[in-house]
DNA sequence: GAGTTTGAAACT
DNA sequence: CAGTTTCAAACTC
């Protein structure tokens, strides 16, 4: 007997609406051609349906099933197997499956499958009829062990998400063939579902064999107390990029898994199937699904010389491996360190990390790898080749070029300027006094000051001269952080702005001025050319450092494949020319670079 | 789509 | 607990 399905209020919440919310158009469409065919409630909703989450062009009602009416008023037996298609709208994340029948519309190809239709054309026309055959309502059913564990640790978002992934999107079908969809072999049973809509054989995962499964559930239960759990706690999947990117990834897999030859890289290992790092949870032998990006990079290249055990482990997991690594900036880095991708560039990264693994062992490797919690550093290229010495000397340089270019001009200009001063002396017939003409002539001698003081103040900064007393140049004191060479020198100029507003009020403005300028421009330019030649400089000793290490890691990993035999001569000349290449493009850059700047 | 590989689950 | 077998998904061709 074939009745049509009555909505009124009840326990049973049937969230179509939902699917609208999950970016599912076509479903949504569906359930509210579904929810049209059924016909509105007859009385105001028990549940509010999250409003704001609901497609404004979808019935706003939350479609409810009375399950008391549903059985006292239309009895229905159980038949067997249903002979065609249906689809078994199931229940809400927020209820337990006990509470609810099952809402079976559209007839399945499989007897015992249940089949998802997910376009509105799809829908059978007996639904866009008024009365849709309930060929075998699913009587309510004892929660499970497996129930209530979700429900409970599910949030209702979850829950309808998995809800969702079960009855209307989800991608993954089982196809057991030997367990009957009653062992943890089979995902849907693991994952506490009815097979919906899968390819599996002899499946016994669903209702109609529903004491056959509470069987199986308790001798996996019994087996293990948690099989039904989630397997990843704590988890932020790290398929979310920003989050990923930032490094908060804080799930990790309950369990932990034991893979061997897959480095933890592919969908064989659950932590990585999961989109989670390997944590101390893990068994795995050459680990490569941890958070160092780098460290991922580095290891590929030793882990064919070495069997790698998880460095989770040995406590290089998750948060606290420091990226021992030159190019964490690199965008094939970036490119790289995207979770989803655990794919490694090989072009450059492969290059940089062979330079800097190149003559470290394993052991050396370890003593270099810090741990640092929550914390990743950078670490540049060029830290071994710019020592704090260096930019020292460099400042000194820059300075003494300054400071020459100064007096050179400054002599220059004094000389003029006692030239103009004996002319005004003779034009003021002695009316000028000592006064005038000592200010005059503070003004070169402040200049001399001014950088001297800038030296020295670099120098003080470098600890290589001791403060000096109460000087109005002084920025340093009163407990003033320390300022840069360069913000010294800037403010060096400011004062020196100062001074001569305040203190040379009787120079002579316009010549002044034009001294001073000649004199900065002066010494901007020796600056700035002394600056490019330096940059050049560095840009040299890059480009020889990375040659050389380059070159050293590629006899590295040479004999490292070597050692193993695994090695192929393509490979080796493939990745000696990589490297290779890399070295013309960063030193261009680097030229470029330098010249842009200088 | 068939065959192989892989690792978890199940079993001993 | 360790080793082996079974199983199904992932992967390769």
């Amino acid at each position: 007997m074939e009745k049509p399905l009555q909505l009124c209020p009840g326990s049973v919440k049937i969230d179509f609406a939902s699917a609208s919310y999950a970016g599912k158009a076509d479903i949504a469409a569906t359930a509210a051609a579904l929810l049209h065919a059924l016909g509105p409630p007859r009385t105001p909703p028990c549940y509010q349906l999250p409003l704001a989450k609901v497609n404004s062009s979808l019935p706003l009602w939350s479609p409810v099933i009375c399950p008391s009416t549903f059985a006292q008023k239309r009895p229905m037996s159980l038949p067997s197997p249903p002979p065609a298609k249906k689809l078994q709208v199931q229940q809400s994340s927020s209820m337990l499956p006990q509470d609810f029948p099952k809402l079976e519309v559209l007839p399945v190809e499989k007897p015992t499958k249940l089949q998802v239709r997910r376009s509105p054309q799809h829908v059978s026309p007996a639904l866009k009829q008024d009365s849709p055959k309930m060929e075998k309502p699913l009587l309510p059913r004892p929660a499970t062990f497996i129930d209530v564990m979700l429900s409970s640790q599910k949030p209702s978002s979850e829950m309808w998400s998995e809800t969702k992934d079960v009855t209307l999107t989800r991608k993954t079908n089982c196809s057991c063939k030997y367990s009957k969809c009653l062992k943890l072999y089979c995902e849907c049973f693991e994952k506490g579902r009815y097979c919906i809509g899968c390819n599996c054989t002899n499946c016994c995962n669903n209702v109609n064999h529903e004491n056959a499964r509470q069987d199986a559930i308790n001798v996996a239960l019994e087996r293990n107390p948690a099989a039904f759990m989630p397997k990843v706690s704590n988890s932020t999947a790290h398929n979310c990029e920003s989050k990923a990117a930032e490094g908060d990834i804080m799930g990790k897999h309950t369990k932990g898994c034991k893979c061997k030859r897959t480095e933890c890289l592919k969908k064989y290992c659950e932590c990585f199937k999961a989109s989670v790092f390997c944590s101390e949870n893990c068994r795995c032998t050459g680990c490569k699904n941890y958070k160092s990006n780098a460290d991922r990079i580095s290891q590929k290249n030793t882990v064919h010389a070495h069997h790698v055990q998880n460095p989770a482990s040995s406590g290089m997991v998750g948060q606290s491996v420091i990226i021992f690594h030159a190019a964490e900036n690199d965008s094939s880095l970036s490119l790289a360190a995207s979770v989803s991708d655990h794919s490694i560039n090989n072009n450059t990264s492969h290059a940089l990390s062979c330079s800097l693994t190149s003559s470290v062992t394993r052991e050396d490797a370890k003593s270099l790898v810090k741990y640092v919690p929550h914390e990743v550093t950078y670490r540049p290229s060029l830290a071994d080749i710019i020592q704090i010495e260096d930019v020292n000397e460099l400042c000194n340089l820059l300075i003494l070029v300054s400071r020459q270019a100064g007096a050179t001009l400054l002599e220059s200009g004094m000389k003029e300027n006692t030239k103009r001063k004996k002319l005004n002396r003779v034009d003021s017939c002695l009316s000028s006094t000592n006064h005038d003409r000592e200010a005059i002539q503070k003004e070169p001698a402040k200049q001399m000051c001014s950088l001297e003081k800038s030296s020295n103040e670099v120098l003080i900064a470098e600890g290589r001269l001791e403060l000096p007393r109460a000087d109005p140049f002084d920025i340093q004191k009163g407990n003033k952080r320390p300022l840069s060479p360069g913000t010294q020198a800037l403010m060096c100029d400011e004062q020196d702005a100062v001074f001569q507003d305040s203190k040379a009020p009787d120079a002579t403005p316009s010549t002044t001025e034009e001294n001073l300028v000649d004199i900065f421009k002066e010494q901007e330019k020796r600056v700035l050319t002394n600056f490019r030649d330096y940059l050049c400089k560095l840009a040299t000793c890059g480009k020889l450092q990375e040659l050389k290490l380059s070159l050293a890691s590629t006899n590295c990993s040479e004999q490292a494949f070597a050692d193993h035999g695994n090695n192929s001569s393509i490979t080796r000349v493939a990745k000696v020319t990589r490297i290779r290449q890399t070295i013309p493009q960063f030193s261009s850059k680097a030229a470029s670079t330098t010249a842009l700047d200088v």
